[in-house]
DNA sequence: GTGTGTGCAAAAGGTTTGCAAGAAA
DNA sequence: TTTCTTGCAAACCTTTTGCACACAC
């Protein structure tokens, strides 16, 4: 694994140490081309996986919310019993794959994010979320 | 509390046996002139204040799933641990307050449902949710 | 009577917390 | 040496499950 000074930064900028976890976490998420969609379960295993090595739960829950409120992560709703985040932190939307459980980017090609005519006196919009839930195209499908 | 033979008819028609405590669900859910978004806990509560009387979590549980499975009520994606249902069936969208973790019924005029261009190869889509997250407008909201 | 539904308590799964030991500053 | 972080286990909360008893038919 390579040390990567920009996540020493990254982290130093945000007011959290640098810690070996912390670093190794940072190479996983950010250190690819690709957007990269994940359960805390995906990552907690990607790590030993990957990795050859454990951290703890509680260290992995620690760091992705420490990176979701710095806004390095984007968490997505999803009705389900886990959370997901997401490496694409830009305003888009996604697919749900309902027969593997995953998360599909969306192209802002394939959908605009709608316009909103009207808004709820005195709230201001955080976001908004389009998601599209798909599964197999068999007849009676839910 | 009135009988009402409608919902009688309505879970026989659906294979549901016209429990005393479907009933009672029934008419906390679908006896009202609005939309009702809940919770779980929500339903549990409001069955204890409102008809005075204890129907046990399993039998919530297994009589929304029942009734989500018979398409009489819709689930809703939200970020959050806990499911949210609705019983608008109909194709619409939602705000989330933040603040209040309340859920509010977007009106079509407000929202048009989003054109999806291009979808996954194979797949059918089963569902598309926008999702507008709103909380009270203090410059530093998350 | 037969089969389904209910209620309780226990279990399960994801997430959070408390705290002692360890690492960074 | 002071402060933050880690790791473990226990706690927590929502949801599910197993099973005996009760109810609908």
């Amino acid at each position: 694994m390579t040390k990567n000074p920009e996540f020493t930064e990254k982290l130093r900028s945000s007011g959290l140490r640098p810690t070996k976890q912390r670093l190794k976490i940072c190479e996983l998420l950010f250190n690819r081309p690709d957007t990269f969609h994940f359960t805390i379960n995906n990552l907690a295993k990607k790590i030993s996986e990957d990795l050859n090595e454990k951290i703890s739960l509680a260290t992995v829950y620690n760091t992705v919310h420490a990176f979701k409120n710095e806004g390095y992560l984007k968490e997505i709703s999803i009705n389900s019993d886990q959370s997901y985040f997401d490496t694409n932190t830009t305003n888009h939307h996604h697919f749900f794959d309902e027969d593997t459980n995953e998360l599909i980017d969306c192209d802002s090609k394939i959908i605009e994010t709608p316009n909103i005519k009207e808004n709820i006196t005195g709230k201001k919009i955080n976001s908004i979320e389009v998601l599209i839930k798909v599964a197999t195209d068999n007849q009676n499908q839910k």
